[in-house]
DNA sequence: CCACCTCCGTAACAACTGTTACGGTAACAA
DNA sequence: TTGTTACCGTAACAGTTGTTACGGAGGTGG
């Protein structure tokens, strides 16, 4: 039998390891042997924590979307006008450290997880829809006189922006460099006069 | 034995077979008995074909990238003038119906296998490079009086903000509708000054 | 000291994986 | 007919997968 409510420092290892195995060994390694000795424990604490695998990635792609807010929050609190906080919050979005490449290829492996799993999608739809209303919120922050469907579009299309440099920063980091994929965001930034 | 000089007509029914799998069942899914299956025949015709799993997906990737030029290149050919042939061709990279929808879904699971395989990832670096270049050219030609560096940042833009419009739509099509998409293009466009 | 209970490692299960070996079938040539 | 050869289905192989069942270690309360 499993029981969620317990440790939650097992719980938090348990999801480091599914990021560190997605992010290091891809979609088709992540099995449950491989989070297990990521983690340092073996199947048997796995699988009593979680009743299958399913449960497993779900909870970890919920904690890492938690994680996430949280870090983006912080970005955004600490910005000290509106179009630097957009900048800076799109900015955590792409490819430019080892955790932020990290984080794009574990995004692009659980949204190819997706397809098979509608929790997973349902999931993904969630977490994206609060960053687009974020970055929403901050565009209309920026460009207070614009109208409402201008800025909805225009957020929609950085959020998309960062979303796609970020996944081909993970398969060529020699093109996509950061000076390169900051110099994306800025181009854009500037085109749609939010510099 | 594999015996990858014969029959094109079967090379091509597995290319569709890894191309439907992927769609349809994922990344996790793509076994060679599934692929075998979506292409009627069993695994022995596919290990006759292909000396293992890795060369297959490989093949079907690049059938796959050399249909997707030509479909692109009489995109581009059919186009009265180049800013129509950039925004047709960059269209083509959206998901705005079945076709491209699964395209992108494909697109998304090769990427998240590359991150095991290195030659995947060496085919998608081959296959984006000249994707950019395209791009990059449609953008020259759409903007004559621009200088290099420009044409260049804003065609990687262009095509950063495609491939996450596209993949963003394969997991939430009732946001990213195809309308959304082309509106989220056309507003990008119209930014840089390419409308 | 002991019963109890939580936690988790061990070992096994059936199903599935990629891959190999073998056999049969159909076409074609002599 | 007979021999040859390309083609491909059948069946099996060893290894891996998710999952289950069991047992023991270590604390806790009485």
């Amino acid at each position: 039998m499993s029981r969620p409510s317990h440790g939650g420092a097992t719980d938090e290892r348990l999801t480091r390891a599914v990021h560190d195995v997605l992010a290091r060994q891809g979609l088709e390694r992540l099995t449950i042997r491989a989070v297990a000795t990521a983690a340092g424990c073996t199947t048997g604490l796995v699988m009593h924590r979680f009743p299958n695998r399913r449960a497993l990635l779900l909870h970890a792609r919920r904690t890492m979307h938690e994680n996430a807010r949280a870090r983006v929050e912080a970005i955004e609190a600490a910005a000290p006008d509106p179009r630097t906080a957009l900048r800076d919050v799109l900015r955590n979005g792409l490819s430019l450290d080892e955790p932020t490449t990290d984080a794009s290829v574990v995004w692009v492996g659980f949204l190819a997880a997706s397809v098979t799993d509608p929790e997973l999608t349902a999931e993904h739809r969630a977490h994206n829809a609060s960053w687009r209303q974020r970055i929403t919120r901050l565009v209309a922050s920026a460009a207070p006189d614009w109208p409402a469907e201008r800025v909805r579009t225009v957020a929609y299309a950085l959020v998309a922006m960062v979303e796609g440099a970020a996944a081909l920063a993970t398969a060529d980091p020699d093109t996509f460099t950061p000076a390169e994929q900051t110099g994306l965001l800025d181009a854009t930034l500037a085109a749609h006069g939010l510099a």
